[in-house]
DNA sequence: CGGTAAATCGAAAACGTTTTCGATTTATTT
DNA sequence: AAATAAATCGAAAACGTTTTCGATTTACCG
């Protein structure tokens, strides 16, 4: 591997020299410049980056922790991340924290000791307590939550406002003539499962139609075969339901696949919304209507966000924290009779 | 940061004996190390991984460049790398080549100049010349390739056998009865495409049945809407197809749905194969007939070869190269008449 | 031509670690 | 107690870059 100093004995002249004329220093004449230049590419040099890490002590590489990879959401997250960040020339070390918050501690650990210049984080569901987040921020790392974030902690985050999104989901429901409209609604955790039940709600009261405990189902692992499972349970629990609000794609996917097999129509005797605008919503018959969830952009979004504040922080400028609610919409498809 | 420096100094020994105690050197007292290990817990020391890793001249870190990552079957593969880097202390650098030979090219470029220990690459369908990846070989640096490799390029590659799995595709449409089975098939690059074409056509041959170029069907951009499209044409071709193998799921499905839009039954009037065993696969109705692509498996071994090989290469034995083939399954479901 | 200003260069320190090898201390043996 | 062996320590170089600041050269002006 050739370094500065050989280019230097090359040409007979110092390393400073060399690396001055390599980074467009003022102090080094257009000669020498030129010469440096072509020896340089001659050569083929390429500059050591751990001794350029270890002597401006930052790596331009920042850490992304994601709950789960394999997830149509996420996965769109992350190219938007790593699109943008490739564009500012940051590269990007992944991790997945599998919904795990003993993992996503050891992970944030790792990737302060790779000393890498900022992270990027989606929560574990798992994840209630908070010290390894604002432990980063003691530590004047900078970083930035996104979409699975905790409320209370002092951060720049990104998110989409679930509450919203989800009660003009049922707000639509309500206007195409929904009077019994379930819900079947993630785990305690994370947050935006509690923000999507209370828009629901929400919307429900809003409209003067009352709101029934009993119409709630309270899902786990948000499968297929739960969506199956609860669609079930709910023909059986009650059967005047013509509307239900789901949390999350995969489980309306199920929902709609047992509603096919036992004969019951929809739109046309329920009506389906899921969340996320997931591919395969397009794609399933009848196409589910759903909340769309712009994963790219709010990938793109965190690495902004997150690249300022690291530039603020080299300028020594004090840094101020950001929170950057995305537009959600309704895709209208063929599971509501719209 | 607390560097060595500090931890020396408030103990009154050298840098060298701290390193040393905190490393399992034999020349360093049990009750000094015992002394270091405590402060340098207690000042909560973490080695500055710059410094270690231009001393060292290695980062414990690998590149991975991925022609796609919101995929299903990419995605696997990358949790599966990272999972299993995790846990040899390895991180992952993830980049997106778009299909692009040119940025296939400049991230390599990138990733060598950052110095990682190892690449693990899945070729650019528009790859067709591979001085970029020979380049990296002869820069000494571990790499291997998976799922769409360059078979001409000597490295370590982990793939599955297209031909074979397509073949068994094949035979088992023709064992349920299947006369006349058309083919959708992917663009002339990737190698996979033809390698899935041959083992249909082979397979064709081998049971006496004649090859027919009119049924195979040559895609572009391999959408759920060319599925739509070429299903449609084929319906208006060969109204005596009774089979149909398809290079990828996204395509059966699209495929499958327009024939539940044109009223043909699956796999009563065609029986469906896709390929891949994406995850919706098993969402749609009829559930798709498919071949499984074992993803997170062929991404824990990409990065059990690499590992081997960067670790060979440090203890300075020759590396020898390894190819490994991966079994595929057929997974059977609704779409065909099994 | 002398003197000043401007342009150009380079020595050296610093980043924080690892590791070699010689020095010193302690323990063991005769 | 002297000699030897073993245990313990530390100085210093090295990894390759960036950057400060002083030194030297060149250009310019009167």
């Amino acid at each position: 591997m050739v370094t500065l100093k050989q280019i230097a004995e090359e040409l007979g002249i110092s390393i400073t020299t060399v690396s001055k004329a390599l980074k467009e220093y003022p102090d080094v004449s257009k000669k020498t410049r030129k010469l440096v230049r072509e020896t340089a590419s001659m050569l083929n040099y390429k500059p050591n980056s751990f001794a350029v890490n270890l002597r401006t002590k930052e790596s331009k590489t920042i850490g992304l922790i994601i709950p789960e990879i394999v997830h149509h959401f996420f996965s769109s997250v992350i190219k938007g991340i790593i699109s943008q960040a490739e564009k500012k020339g940051y590269l990007v070390i992944t991790l997945q924290s599998n919904e795990s918050y003993e993992l996503e501690k050891k992970q944030i650990d790792l990737l302060l000791s790779k000393r890498v210049d900022g992270i990027l984080i989606s929560l574990a569901n798992g994840t209630g307590d908070f010290k390894h987040i604002t432990e980063v921020i003691e530590q004047e790392t900078p970083i930035v939550m996104f979409d699975k974030i905790a409320k209370t902690v002092k951060c720049s985050k990104v998110i989409i406002d679930d509450r919203k999104a989800a009660y003009k989901a049922t707000q639509h429901l309500i206007n195409i003539g929904c009077k019994r409209i379930a819900h079947f609604r993630g785990p305690l955790l994370p947050q935006n499962s509690i923000d999507r039940f209370l828009g629901y709600k929400q919307a429900l009261i809003d409209n003067n139609l009352s709101y029934d405990a009993s119409l709630v189902y309270l899902l786990n692992d948000m499968s297929f075969e739960e969506g199956k499972f609860y669609a079930n349970q709910l023909l059986k629990d009650h059967k005047d339901v013509d509307g239900i609000f789901i949390n999350t794609d995969l489980v309306a996917i199920g929902a709609i696949s047992e509603f096919n097999k036992k004969g019951i129509k929809v739109p046309e005797q329920i009506n389906v919304i899921g969340f996320s605008n997931w591919f395969m919503a397009s794609v399933i018959s009848p196409s589910l209507t759903t909340v769309n969830q712009p994963g790219f952009q709010m990938g793109k979004k965190a690495f902004k966000i997150l690249y300022k504040e690291i530039k603020d922080r080299k300028k020594r400028k004090n840094i101020s924290y950001n929170e950057v609610i995305l537009e959600t919409d309704l895709i209208f498809r063929d599971s509501t009779n719209n």
